[in-house]
DNA sequence: CAGTCGATTCACT
DNA sequence: GTGAATCGACTGA
């Protein structure tokens, strides 16, 4: 029995905690993304915290650049990067405002405007693919670089929503190292802020750290 | 200013 | 399971 998923939007002090109390609270909420074409709404279902100041796997680890500015901004916020050549990913901002802290969105299920979704995901072969992965959710959802800063919390007309959603209860919860993220000095991640929903089909396969090899 | 490599994905063996 | 794709931010000199 599944309740009806509640769609009031989640408020600015959601966000406004720290990274560790807000990721795992996260999973379960559904993200609407409003397309000229129509929207596309997605279910959470896997989750990484990254802690600026402390985490030497954070893009924020070395202090502000122009680049990540917008985790060091107001709780709320999305910030949107673009790395390997080729993939977006995006986070939710968390607080306090300054500490530079995210969550980034690893995964989820569409649960609406799967046909939107398809068309930018022809690679999928099924649809728990089309979200299995950050840069998979991001393009599933037609996340880009104009969407960095956006404000989550905005009322009124917005490209992105976060709604509350059903909160999944803690038994359900699945936590372990965060997935290709190098350690401090080592090769695997130290910290177990991987969050992901229990025996969820749509949750990433999980990778440790590889640093690449040079190219000839 | 050149070198390095990434919060990844996909095609192919 | 392995390696290529692809580019720009960041680092250190």
């Amino acid at each position: 029995m599944i309740a009806t998923p509640d769609r009031t939007p989640l408020p600015r002090k959601f966000f406004d905690r720290p990274v560790l109390e807000v990721a795992p609270d996260l999973l379960g909420r559904i993200l609407v993304r409003t397309t000229p074409d129509g929207p596309i709404a997605l279910r959470l279902t896997e989750v990484e915290a990254y802690d600026g100041p402390n985490d030497p796997g954070s893009h924020a680890y070395r202090g502000r650049t122009p680049r990540n500015s917008v985790m060091f901004g107001p709780p709320g916020h999305v910030y949107v990067y673009f790395t390997y050549g080729m993939w977006f990913c995006m986070n939710l901002v968390c607080g306090p405002e300054g500490r530079a802290s995210a969550v980034l969105l690893r995964a989820g299920e569409i649960i609406e405007g799967a046909e939107l979704a398809r068309a930018r995901r022809l690679s999928a072969r099924n649809d728990k693919e089309l979200a299995k992965g950050p840069a998979r959710l991001a393009t599933a959802l037609g996340v880009g670089r104009s969407l960095n800063g956006t404000d989550a919390c905005a009322s009124g007309d917005t490209p992105l929503r976060v709604l509350s959603g059903t909160p999944v209860p803690s038994d359900q919860v699945c936590k372990g190292p965060r997935t290709g993220v190098a350690g401090d000095g080592g090769n695997g991640d130290t910290h177990p802020w991987r969050y992901w929903i229990a025996d969820d089909p749509t949750v990433s396969p999980y990778r440790a750290h590889v640093p690449r090899r040079r190219r000839s």
